[in-house]
RNA sequence: GGGCGUUUAGCUCAGCUGGUUCAGAGCAUCUGCCUUACAAGCAGAGGGUCGGCGGUUCGAAUCCGUCAACGCCCACCA
C-alpha cells in the first residue's frame, strides 16, 4: 500500500464529517444511558466565526466527544441568538446603504427586511462550526426567535408579571442616543475620558453686591435642566448661600439652594448643580427634595425645546458652544483639564445619556437568592474558581433588570394598552381582550388594543436557553427536558458571567428548581502575541477558515487547546497550529510505518519486543489514569500535552523503535497485533482532540464494519494495577541508551558500527536486549575495571563504558571528569552542611533526613569513582 | 476609590497542604545527521539567584508582610 508521506487534511475532513452526519452519529435521543449535555452559547445569528468561537467550541467538542466515548448519551445542542440590538443595527446600516431610513418603514416592513437578512446570513456560523468538526446534534438546532423559543419567552414574561416580579415604571435608565434604546447596566462600559472641569458662575438672586456661587461641572450643556443647586449643610464656606436662590447662567432662571450631605465639601467649590433629568445622583436628589425635572434632550442626543437657543444642536456641539457663550457673558470662572469616567454603549460605543424613561423591569431579589447560593455551595462549580468572587459580588449588589428595549427586532412585549389608559399583559391579543373586558367598564374591541412597541432584551430569551432548547418552558414535563436537564457543562467566556451565566442560573431555579448546569468552564480571551484582544476592528484576528485550510481542522484545534489553561487569556500564535499540524503528520507517519510491516507467523517474538509491549501497556495505563485526573479538573491543555508526549516520545521514539523489525524483515505476529491494538487505543484517546485524522486512521487500522466509527468507540480503560518497577526500570534503560548515543555523537561513531558495552558496577541485565537493539551493540558484559581508552558515563554509581579502538581525547575526557567531580563535591558539601545542622536533624521528618543520608553515601562513592578514573587517565598522559 | 488575579528558561505556561517526582514541560535556540515512517523529521546539548525587599522556619518558587509592574472586574463624587 502506497501512502503519502505527508498527511493531507483536506482530503479527509469533509469525507468524515459527512460520514458522521450520514450515520446520524451526532443525534441523541433519551435512553437508559447516563446523559451528558452541553448547550452551546448561541452565537449571533448573523455573525461569522472568530477565534473566540474557535476556542470555545473546540473545548465543547472535546468534552462532548470524550463523554460520548465514555458511553454516555452525549447531546450538544447548537443554535443561534437573534442578538436584538446588534442585528437591528446591521439591518439599519444595510438599509441606509440603500438609502432607506428605518423610520420610513413600518414595523412589519422593517421586520421583513430583518428576517431576510437573518435568512441570508443566518446559520453561516453553524456551517463554519462543522468545518471545525463540532459534533452538535443539528436536528436540535434552536434559534432564540423561533416558534418554540418565542413562545417560551412570552410565557415567562406573562408568568413573571402575574407573580408581580415584572413591573413598568419611569426610571433613570442608560440611554443609547445612537441605537435609540434603553440599555441594562451590564451593557454600559465605563471608560476614562479626558475632558474639562468647567467652573460656572451662578449669581445669587437679589444680592446687592452681585455675589455669585461657583459650580464645577463636566457637563455645562445640562444647565438648562438645572432645577436646584446643592451644598453640604456642614460646609462653612458656602453657609452664606443657605436659603438663597441662584440664577442659572445664560438661562437666567432662579433655582433654590438646597442642602444635602451627599455633596462632597472638598470637590470643586462644594457647590453642585442639580439636573434631575440627566444624572442618576441628581435624580435621587430630585426625588428627595421634590424638585422639578427638566428634560432637555431628544432621544438622539440633540437638545429639545428646553434647550432654548441650543435646541436642535447635538449635546457635544452644545458643550463647545456654551463654553464660548459663558466666557463671553463673563460667567465662566475657569476651566481645568479633568479625566472622568463616562459610560459608553457596549454595542454602539456611543456615550450613554442617563435619561428618565418608562421601561419594564424585572425584580431580581427573589430570583437571585437560590442562584447565589448554588454557586456559593458548589452545587454549580466554576472553573477557575476565582470567578466565584466576581459572581458573588454581583449577586449581592444586584439591581432590577431593565428588560425593555426600544427596538423592533426581538420579542415584542406582550403588553396591550387600553384605549382609556392602563394595560393588560397576555400571551395573545385575544387573551388580552378577554382580560381587558374584565378590567374596564366600557365597550372594547380587539382593535382598541395597542401592543407595547418595545421588545425584550436579548438576554431575556437566552437566560432560558438550557430549558427552552428542550422546550421545557412550554412543556415542563416532556421527555427531553426531563432527561437532558440539568445540563452537564457550560463553556463560555467570563465577559458574559452577568449577562448570561448568572441569569441562566436564576431561571434554572425559577423554572425547574434545579441547577441548569453542574460545571461552568470559563475560557480566556483570545489575544494576539502582543497581548491585544483579537478583533475584527483591529484586524489582528486570523480568519479561522483560512487557518483550517492551512493547518487542518485538527491542527488548529490543537493550536487552540495547547495555549489555553481554563480562565487564562491565551496569546494565540499561529505557530501553535503549525505544531498541531506537525503532530498530525507524526501520527500519520507512525501509521505508515506500522501498516507497512509484513507479518510472518514463523518469526519468533524478539525478547526486546516482548519487554517493550509489557512496558508500553503499563505506560499507556499510567497515562490514562493521569488523563482522567486532568479532565476531572478541566485541564484540557495539559491533557492534550500528555497525549502528545505519549504518542510522540513514548510510542514513536521508544516503543516503535524497539519493536521495529530490521529493514525489509517481517515482524512477528504477536508484536504486530499488540502494536495495532496500542495504535487503536492511542487513536481513541486522541479522538476528542483531533477527530478527523483519528477517524481516518482508525478506519484503516483494522477492517471495520459498515457504519462503525471511532466517535462511538469506547475510551480505552487501561490496566487496573501498574507495574511501577517496570516503568522505573525502563526509565533507567532509556538513560543508558541516551548515554551510548551521546558517546556516538561525541566520538562521531556512525550508527551502523556495532559497539560493545562494558559495565562496571550494579546493573540489571533483564533489559539488555532492549539496550542492545537500540544502541546497535554486539555485546554487553560486566567487568571489574574500566578498560584503558574506553569512553563512558555514570548513572548513579554504575559506570557504563564503551571500549574504543581509536585513542580517545584524554584531555577532553579529563576535563569532563573534573567538571563532574567538582559538581558532585559541591553537591556533597551542601548535603553535609544540612546534615551537620543539628536543628535539621532534630526537626526534620526522619524520612527527609534519611534521604539526605542516602544522598551523602551516593555522592561519596561517586566521588571515589571519579577520582579513580581521573587517576588512571592521568597516568596515561 | 474598592476587589480579584498575574509576575518561574528567549516565548507560552505547570509547579496541590513548605524538604529528590524541585527548579520542570512544550516551543524556540545550538550541535550533528537526508539512518530503510516522518527534515512538518532523528539524535544530542545549552539555558532560570522562581518580580524587588523584609519576615517566619533547621529549611521558602511554595507561608506572612511590603513595594513595583501588568491585567481584569466592580463603583453615582459632580
Amino acid at each position: 500500500m502506497e501512502i503519502a508521506s505527508k498527511y493531507n487534511p483536506a482530503e479527509v475532513e469533509d469525507k468524515w464529517y459527512k460520514y458522521w452526519m450520514d450515520n446520524n452519529l451526532f443525534h441523541s435521543e433519551p435512553d437508559e444511558r447516563e446523559p451528558y449535555t452541553i448547550v452551546i452559547p448561541p452565537p449571533n445569528v448573523t455573525g461569522v466565526l472568530h477565534m473566540g468561537h474557535m476556542l470555545n467550541n473546540t473545548i465543547q467538542d472535546v468534552l462532548v466527544r470524550r463523554a460520548r466515548m465514555q458511553g454516555k448519551n452525549a447531546c450538544w445542542v447548537p443554535g443561534t441568538d437573534h442578538a436584538s440590538i446588534a442585528t437591528e443595527a446591521k439591518v439599519v446600516n444595510k438599509l441606509a446603504s440603500q438609502g432607506i431610513k428605518k423610520n420610513d418603514l413600518s414595523r412589519e416592513e422593517f421586520l421583513d427586511h430583518a428576517w431576510e437578512w437573518t435568512h441570508e446570513h443566518g446559520g453561516i456560523i453553524l456551517e463554519q462550526l462543522k468545518k471545525l468538526g463540532a459534533s452538535c446534534d443539528w436536528e436540535r438546532t434552536a434559534f432564540t426567535m423561533d416558534e418554540v423559543r418565542s413562545e417560551s419567552v412570552l410565557k415567562v414574561f406573562c408568568g413573571l408579571y402575574e407573580k408581580g416580579l415584572i413591573y413598568r415604571g419611569v426610571r433613570m435608565v442608560n440611554w443609547d442616543p445612537k441605537a435609540l434604546t434603553a440599555l441594562s447596566d451590564e451593557e454600559v462600559i465605563h471608560k476614562e475620558v479626558n475632558g474639562k472641569l468647567y467652573y460656572l458662575k451662578y449669581k445669587i438672586e437679589g444680592d446687592p453686591d452681585g455675589g455669585y456661587a461657583v459650580v464645577a461641572t463636566t457637563r455645562p450643556e445640562t444647565i438648562m435642566g438645572d432645577t436646584a443647586m446643592c451644598i453640604n449643610p456642614n460646609d462653612p464656606k458656602n453657609a452664606h448661600l443657605k436659603g438663597k436662590k441662584v440664577i442659572v447662567p445664560l438661562v437666567n432662571r432662579a433655582i433654590p439652594v438646597i442642602e444635602d450631605d451627599y455633596v462632597d465639601v472638598e470637590f470643586g467649590t462644594g457647590c453642585l448643580k442639580v439636573t434631575p433629568a440627566h444624572d442618576v445622583n441628581d435624580y435621587m436628589l430630585g426625588e428627595k427634595y421634590n424638585l422639578p425635572s427638566i428634560d432637555i434632550f431628544n432621544p438622539d442626543g440633540t437638545l429639545n425645546e428646553n434647550g432654548i437657543q441650543y435646541a436642535g444642536m447635538d449635546r457635544f456641539a452644545v458643550r463647545k458652544q456654551i463654553e464660548k457663550d459663558l466666557i463671553e457673558a463673563g460667567l465662566m470662572e475657569k476651566t481645568e483639564p479633568y479625566t472622568n469616567k463616562v459610560g459608553f454603549s457596549e454595542r454602539t460605543d456611543e456615550a450613554i445619556e442617563p435619561k428618565l424613561s418608562m421601561q419594564w423591569f424585572l425584580k431580581m431579589e427573589d430570583l437571585s437568592e437560590p442562584a447565589a447560593e448554588a454557586v456559593e455551595d458548589d452545587t454549580i462549580k466554576f472553573y477557575p474558581e476565582k470567578y466565584k468572587n466576581t459572581y458573588r459580588h454581583w449577586m449581592e449588589n444586584i439591581k432590577d433588570w431593565c428588560i425593555s428595549r426600544q427596538l423592533w427586532w426581538g420579542h415584542q412585549i406582550p403588553a396591550y394598552f387600553l384605549p382609556k389608559g392602563g394595560y393588560v399583559v397576555a400571551l395573545s391579543k385575544e387573551e388580552a381582550l378577554e382580560k381587558a373586558k374584565q378590567q374596564v367598564d366600557y365597550e372594547i374591541t380587539i382593535d382598541d388594543l395597542k401592543q407595547d412597541e418595545d421588545v425584550l432584551d436579548t438576554w431575556f430569551s437566552s437566560w432560558l436557553w438550557p430549558i427552552s432548547v428542550f422546550d421545557g418552558i412550554n412543556n415542563p414535563d416532556n421527555k427531553d427536558v426531563n432527561y437532558y436537564y440539568p445540563t452537564s457543562d457550560l463553556v463560555t467566556g467570563p465577559d458574559i458571567i452577568f449577562f448570561w451565566v448568572a441569569r441562566m442560573i436564576m431561571s434554572g431555579y425559577e423554572y425547574r428548581k434545579e441547577p441548569c448546569f453542574n460545571n461552568v468552564y470559563f475560557t480566556g480571551i483570545v489575544r494576539d502575541k502582543q497581548g491585544k484582544k483579537m478583533s475584527k476592528q483591529l484586524g489582528n484576528s486570523p480568519d479561522p477558515i483560512e487557518l483550517m485550510q492551512k493547518y487542518g481542522a485538527d491542527g488548529v484545534r490543537m493550536g487552540m487547546l495547547l495555549s489555553s489553561a481554563a480562565g487564562n487569556d491565551l496569546l494565540f500564535d499561529e505557530s501553535l497550529c503549525e505544531q498541531g499540524r506537525n503532530f498530525n503528520n507524526k501520527i500519520w507517519n507512525a501509521f505508515r510505518l506500522v501498516k507497512g510491516w509484513e507479518t510472518d507467523s514463523s518469526t519468533p517474538q524478539p525478547e526486546a519486543s516482548r519487554i517493550a509491549i509489557e512496558w508500553f501497556r503499563n505506560k499507556l495505563s499510567e497515562t490514562i489514569i493521569e488523563l482522567d485526573d486532568l479532565f476531572s479538573k478541566y485541564r484540557l491543555s495539559e491533557a492534550l500535552m500528555l497525549l502528545y508526549k505519549l504518542f510522540w516520545d513514548e510510542f514513536s521514539s521508544w516503543y516503535l523503535e524497539i519493536v521495529k523489525p530490521a529493514y525489509q524483515k517481517p515482524i512477528d505476529n504477536a508484536t504486530y497485533e499488540a502494536t495495532l491494538s496500542f495504535f487503536d487505543d492511542l487513536l481513541r484517546l486522541l479522538h476528542p482532540f483531533m477527530p478527523f485524522i483519528t477517524e481516518e486512521l482508525w478506519q484503516a487500522l483494522y477492517k471495520r464494519e459498515e457504519n462503525e466509527s471511532i466517535m462511538v468507540a469506547l475510551q480505552p480503560a487501561g490496566k487496573k494495577s501498574l507495574d511501577s518497577h517496570l516503568l522505573k526500570d525502563i526509565e533507567q534503560v532509556k538513560h543508558v541508551i541516551s548515554g551510548v548515543r551521546t558517546i556516538r555523537l561525541d566520538k562521531n561513531i556512525p550508527n551502523k558500527e556495532e559497539l560493545v558495552l562494558e559495565i562496571v558496577g550494579e546493573h540489571n541485565d533483564s533489559f539488555n536486549s532492549v539496550i542492545s537493539k537500540m544502541c546497535n551493540l554486539s555485546a554487553i558484559s560486566s567487568i571489574s575495571e574500566k578498560q584503558a581508552g574506553a569512553a563512558g558515563f555514570l548513572i548513579s554509581t554504575t559506570e557504563y563504558t564503551i571500549p574504543l579502538q581509536d585513542n580517545i581525547d584524554v584531555e577532553a575526557e579529563l576535563i569532563k571528569l573534573e567538571t563532574e567531580l567538582k559538581y558532585t563535591e559541591g553537591f556533597l558539601n551542601s548535603v553535609l552542611k544540612k546534615l551537620s545542622n543539628e536543628r535539621f536533624v532534630q526537626n526534620a521528618k526522619p524520612e527527609i533526613v534519611e534521604v539526605e543520608r542516602n544522598k551523602q553515601a551516593d555522592a561519596e562513592s561517586k566521588i571515589a569513582l571519579l577520582k579513580e578514573n581521573i587517576a588512571s587517565l592521568t597516568k596515561k598522559k
